[in-house]
DNA sequence: AAACCTGACAACCGCCTTACG
DNA sequence: TCGTAAGGCGGTTGTCAGGTT
């Protein structure tokens, strides 16, 4: 049915805000709350549409922004929860106390990404999935596609130990397919099992690697509910053995009616219940 | 010094989801 | 149950500052 856009009314302003309109935002939302978007700008006296009042304060003027340059942290956690996620960023802003998904957004595609591909670009092309660290580099060590991969497949079973190659399922986004190759996230030390992702979030043993397969399911995302639910199945595989809370396992076993269509938060779960909170930032 | 290029980020656009009558 | 309005989200674009030639 198509809808007009919000802003063609006119009259209303475009473009960059003054700080006289931040002013007349904050104020009124301070004192008004934000209840109606719609109507706010009416009420407030400003000459823009809702959606860019709303914008505006979610990603600008809200007292809890933090503001200035992400950290080596935000930006880690940033690219473990796109693994997991995907373009979902405003569930990873919502694991980012203080940052917005446009922020998330944009550091997404103007640093890390980039940073991704600019090792996808220099990494040797031979064993494509299966490339490991290198232990001769383990100083200044980047993260190779099997073990950026391999990261969400740890994080989600707890152990890459037995896992048949046709279960292992990872996960990425329609947009991850770019640098699921490979991340040149900084990895010291991890050839040997203790780089900073080690307590965090690798327990990789790297024996195991050469045993274990990446496979990179690029429809996942985007799969029917119907796939989803195979996916859990297949999933309940893997998972079975490592997800201990009791809590977990109705979801996981039996049926297979796993209702987990664009359920991430589920899967952030599990992670969570299967003690592995220490990989995600305090929510 | 000027022109051009690039990166960063704020803002917009349009689709999807949800709430409600 | 359906239609509509509003909110929310992700993709994309526009603009500007800083760097390079």
């Amino acid at each position: 049915m198509g809808r007009a856009p919000c802003c063609d009314k006119v009259g209303l302003k475009k473009g960059p805000w003054t700080p006289e309109e931040d002013q007349i935002l904050i104020s009124f939302i301070q004192k008004h709350g934000h209840s109606n978007w719609r109507a706010l700008p009416k009420q407030a006296g400003l000459l823009r549409c809702g959606k860019s009042c709303r914008l505006r304060w979610i990603n600008y003027l809200r007292p809890d922004i933090k503001r200035g340059n992400f950290t080596k942290e935000e930006e880690d956690t940033i690219i473990q929860l796109h693994e997991i996620m995907g373009n979902r960023w405003s569930a990873i802003a919502a694991r980012l106390p203080g940052r917005t998904d446009n922020e998330i957004k944009n550091v997404w595609h103007t640093h890390l990404k980039k940073r991704l591909e600019k090792y996808q670009t220099t990494k040797p092309q031979g064993k494509k999935a299966r490339s490991r660290p290198n232990q001769a580099n383990a100083e200044n060590m980047t993260v190779s596609n099997s073990t950026a991969t391999n990261s969400f497949v740890e994080t989600s079973t707890g152990t890459v130990d037995n896992v048949p190659s046709s279960s292992a399922h990872s996960y990425s986004s329609n947009d991850f397919s770019s640098i699921t190759e490979i991340s040149s996230i900084e990895l010291p030390n991890i050839s040997s099992g203790h780089g900073i992702y080690d307590d965090q979030i690798f327990d990789i043993q790297q024996s195991n690697l050469d045993d274990f397969p990446v496979i990179f399911d690029e429809t996942f995302w985007s799969s029917s509910s119907q796939d989803l639910t195979s996916d859990a199945n297949d999933l309940n595989l893997v998972f079975s053995d490592m997800v201990d809370d009791e809590q977990l396992q109705p979801q996981f076993s039996g049926t297979g009616s796993c209702d987990c269509e664009d359920n991430v938060d589920f899967w952030l779960d599990v992670f969570v219940k299967a003690d592995r909170t220490s990989e995600l930032p305090e929510f």
